[in-house]
DNA sequence: TTCCATTCGGGTAATTGGGGGA
DNA sequence: GATGTCCCAATTACCCGAATGG
């Protein structure tokens, strides 16, 4: 997976994958000119969104 | 979309929908660097839910 | 081979996160 | 109980020119 995709996929600056990929903070392959490859399982790890329970349950809330 | 996004939209603090984010009021995804990013879908029900006028469900928002 | 879009690298400004207090 | 503003540190976004990939 691209870095221009991964940084659309969570709205960030494709510059910012390829920061996250320096310092390790996602697992990267490179080409031999150096651009970066993601495995798409990574990235789809990262936009894991915390489903928080707001439905019509005023007790669950309370 | 952006903390500072969705708190234009709701005409709140930054720090408010963070809060929001934090209590499980509103789904997010954080970036590796602690970041969050915030579902478009929710804010639009967030917004729905602060309308003035329009509450498709008032007792949700208590 | 040339073509264009994307990514590379570094540097700087703006935003965000967390804690504390009003 | 919830929100807005203060601090500082960290993360992120946009600028440039040059190189890579298909």
């Amino acid at each position: 997976m691209l870095p221009g995709e991964v940084a659309a996929l969570l709205r960030v600056d494709p510059k910012t994958v390829t920061r996250w990929a320096a310092t390790g903070r996602i697992p990267s392959i490179r080409t031999p000119g150096g651009h970066r490859r993601f495995p798409r399982a990574a990235v789809m790890g990262l936009l894991t969104a915390t489903a928080p329970d707001n439905p019509p349950n005023p007790e669950n809330s309370r």
